[in-house]
DNA sequence: ACCAAGACCGAAAGAAACTTTCCTCCATGG
DNA sequence: CCATGGAGGAAAGTTTCTTTCGGTCTTGGT
């Protein structure tokens, strides 16, 4: 007989649809066993997920024939036993199994109301992965270059937003603060208002804004800019109000209809949010190393360490935060 | 403690790109496991289809331990034993291998000091997305059934969380005004703990630490059910403290070194808090939808109509937020 | 400091699964 | 009618997996 070759040798790595090569080699040998060989073979293409699972002892006995045969099986078809054979199936189930719901594109996004929960949380994860995904592929990091340098040696940030982009300004100036830039974030217009008008030429304010056309928002920015502040605005749509700003920093959320709640905006937002951190932390490398490492031990002793009957070991000391 | 779900039970099957779930879960029970397990559990991680290839035997010595061990392991991840673990984890080393072959190749997520910007940004999109999509994937959807039910039906919801989660917390606070659901966010101890006694068997209280060792979060959700509340946690470690909550949703992002800074890991939150309040507004349609109106309607006004020279009609009316 | 409780872990016995060996059965052809 | 050889199963042998048990090390409480 001719040989055919294992699985795993000389096989194209990726060819863009992937087949479950073990399968189809039992199919095509199939004609060539023996009887009870064969019953083997035909239960383990007709379910080789299935066949996977079994124990060799269980594969005979469902094949009215002797654990013996199946080794012989295994042998016919190239495997050094039935270890083997098992993994492959095992690996193979998987791709399948990969490959099916890969296939299946996605929704179109938006969410009806008799959507399984099932259905809704892939959506949300979906829109949400994609959001971050684009935001990031989207980003102009040479814009973001300049903001960075910027805000690296301002005098004060000043950082503006409502409703829901009042929490990611929240987000920023916390993070800014731990590596020891002194910011400020603020939601309430007259606040704003007040805190941009004591800004200078050495100061940078940052606004952030999903639609570009939140009044308090940019008024506050116009404001920071008229006093000869930096202006930064975060938003969606660059040709919107807030598209003076002197650097404009995008994001790439699509709302859907139903969760117009501000769901993927400010998981964009906050992604932008990040990539200002990591840039200044990094910029600032050895400040902000100290200053993360003197942050993270002052909340140290604010985790539990043992207080219930639980394995040892307390969660990663690393995480400093929440 | 609340049940956490084997990989098979009810879970979300696919994002899109198929996520490694059993090898998700090992990392998230990692902190709460004794040495000797954390070993084998370490070594899984870094190579599943490696682990997935060896005997029982083999895995033992590589950990320099003993079978007992990993066996041990086995069942503290809720596997019947190692013959189930590595069946599940040659299907997704399977799984794995078929979305590579079409997939981009990913980075090592972790971040150098010497990495340029555009790396950085790469980096930290890549990261994001990921924790968002295997948040998505790993999440137990009758775990948020139940709580979509419960709060649905609750007097009054508390929302307890400090540091970074406390912006998630405010979050959720705010998505549940908005479609009519009376609720508090509080980030300050005593405050906490105050709120939390006012709770009783009609109320639900909800608890977010990305370690699960937070003192003042555990404490206050522990107060809450101490007066009959419901308790729900959001943590990306079931095992740790804060585990002992009724119902636990489990986040999956993994913080790494650079970016100890709570990057991730509120993302992976402001996912669950999203499917929360999609899943809420959807059991109580017609109510969230009139509130979402009500309220969208509101904020309108504070909308800029038209104030500079401007391509496009202004952007989408719909969101109603920031 | 000392003890008790309990977590942690490996050695070894026991069970199950896998593989090999060997023997029987049976069809075939001289 | 008998040698021959392949198919297939029983059982012995080997490896892998699981359970049990006891020892060590912490931890928390006198």
């Amino acid at each position: 007989m001719a040989h055919i070759p294992k699985p795993t040798e000389g096989r194209v790595e990726s060819g863009i649809p992937q087949v479950p090569t073990t399968v189809l080699r039992i199919r095509s040998l199939l004609p060539s066993l023996a009887p009870a060989e064969r019953r083997v073979a035909q239960r383990i293409i007709d379910d080789p997920e299935r066949a996977a699972a079994s124990s060799i002892t269980q594969l005979a006995k469902d094949c009215a024939t002797s654990e013996a045969t199946v080794i012989r099986f295994c042998r016919t078809i190239d495997f050094s036993g039935y270890r083997e054979l098992r993994l492959a199936l095992a690996t193979e189930a998987g791709q399948a199994r990969g490959a099916r719901t890969t296939g299946a594109p996605e929704p179109d996004g938006d969410i009806n109301p008799d959507d399984t929960l099932v259905t809704v949380v892939q959506k949300i994860a979906y829109t949400d992965a994609r959001a971050v995904e684009e935001t990031g592929a989207a980003l102009d990091v040479e814009v973001l270059r300049t903001v960075i340098d910027t805000m690296a040696s301002a005098r004060r940030i000043d950082v503006y937003g409502v409703g829901a982009s009042a929490f990611v300004g929240a987000d920023l100036q916390q993070k800014l603060h731990r590596i020891g830039l002194a910011s400020f974030a603020w939601s309430d217009a007259h606040v704003m208002l007040t805190s941009a008008a004591l800004l200078d030429e050495r100061d940078v304010a940052i606004g952030i804004s999903h639609s570009g056309s939140t009044i308090d928002t940019v008024q506050a920015l116009t404001e920071a800019g008229r006093r000869g502040a930096r202006t930064v605005a975060i938003t969606n749509f660059p040709r919107s109000a807030i598209g003076f700003a002197d650097h404009v920093l995008t994001t790439a959320a699509r709302e859907t209809t139903f969760r117009s709640g501000a769901t993927a905006s400010r998981l964009a937002q906050l992604t932008v949010v990040d990539c200002l951190f990591v840039g200044l932390a990094q910029s600032r490398y050895a400040d902000s190393r100290a200053a993360l490492e003197t942050t993270a031990e002052a909340v140290r002793g604010l985790r539990i360490n043992d207080d219930r009957k639980r394995r040892r070991g307390r969660p990663d000391d690393r995480t400093t935060d929440e």
